[in-house]
DNA sequence: TGCTGTCAATACGCTTGCGTATGGAGTGCG
DNA sequence: CGCACTCCATACGCAAGCGTATTGACAGCA
């Protein structure tokens, strides 16, 4: 561990071309080329192919593709996720809370179209799991903060469900069918709109 | 026209087993599977399998895998996609016109499998012009009953948007995360909640 | 009966993608 | 120097899936 702390460090230097890479460094293509192409993308020799070696580095470094994508998650799962719901903890009113979160969350899009291709991708026995516990450990966040915000328990599960549903439907909306994509201002618009509609008072 | 008409007539009686196949019977179990388990699922081969014969048949039928899914499609599109905005139309009070249309919606699942696949393969090029096409007529249409119920037009549009997008979103998060399903009560009171958070007055 | 059109089986070639086996190149270190 | 460890290339086997080519079975009809 140690270890690739020091290459880490040391590979910000020599970054455009290096030779020799490590596990982490196929994890993050892995997510990346998630993000751009989707699960299924995300095979062994096109990996490579876009590392610069062939799959015999790859099959060193882990013993399936399916580890890969495991290991790849649990990164994804670790770094991109946790910080998202730390970050809006940080705000008292658990009102202005939600609204923060709404237009945090409607802005940087490597996560969320993370998010999106393992949406699609719910079947695999790899992904199902992370998916499971992502979302619901979101939708028992939002519940939490509708409480605190002033409903009832089951009103907020309920607003909580619906609010993440609304936000996984709008993934599959707006990153798929990218011709009708909103504008700047239209989104912000839109933004507002399910603010007023879905967060109390 | 009239011909598979009647063959459709008639194959109730011998259904069965029944040794030759027409191109509707592919578009029929394609749409059957693709419910159950996805279009990547859709495989020649495995759909020659089901139907009891080989890919001899299939190619006989169609030139090609991507056009049995067009053919299949449009066969959806035309049937289980039509009458269900067909059916609200003829309640007239706007409002409770809403409220069925989520109550109908919450019920009949087959055509709602389908939807739930081609959105996880909305990047497939045969796909991606269904989907759009059918949600965006979907949206439109909920933007005119908001319209009917009142509500002003820039707000109806992101209502419809936001309806439309709590649709897909729960789509996703009831049909792939099969453990974490609501039993039909609190299924109910979770409808209810929709209803009256979505549906003005 | 024989012809023709319709549907189907079989066999083949091709591509993609996974995983294995094995040998080789570079580096650190004793 | 030479050994060992780490990372990588190459070559191979194998399965799934698409599409093609060819032949066969059966029905209707002249």
């Amino acid at each position: 561990m140690t270890n690739t702390e020091l290459a880490e460090v040391e590979s910000v230097a020599d970054k455009p071309e290096r030779q020799r890479l490590s596990a982490q460094d196929w994890e993050i293509a892995a997510l990346e080329l998630m993000a751009e192409e989707g699960v299924a993308a995300v095979a062994v020799e096109s990996l490579a192919r876009r590392l610069g070696v062939t799959k015999g580095s790859f099959y060193w470094h882990f013993s399936t593709r399916d580890a890969l994508i495991e290991a790849a998650l649990k990164r994804w799962e670790d770094t991109d996720n946790h910080n998202t719901i730390a970050r809006a903890e940080q705000i008292e009113n658990p009102t202005r809370r939600l609204r923060e979160l709404f237009r945090q969350t409607s802005r940087e899009m490597r996560s969320h179209k993370i998010y999106a291709a393992l949406l699609k991708a719910a079947d695999h026995p790899v992904v199902a799991p992370v998916m499971e516990r992502v979302s619901n450990e979101r939708i028992a966040y939002l519940a939490r903060v509708f409480v605190q915000a002033g409903m009832q328990p089951v009103d907020a599960d309920h607003r909580a469900r619906l609010t993440y549903s609304t936000y996984v439907g709008f993934l599959q909306l707006a990153l798929q069918f990218r011709a009708s994509r909103l504008s700047s201002d239209a989104f912000d618009d839109y933004v507002g709109h399910v603010i007023d509609t879905l967060v109390p008072n």
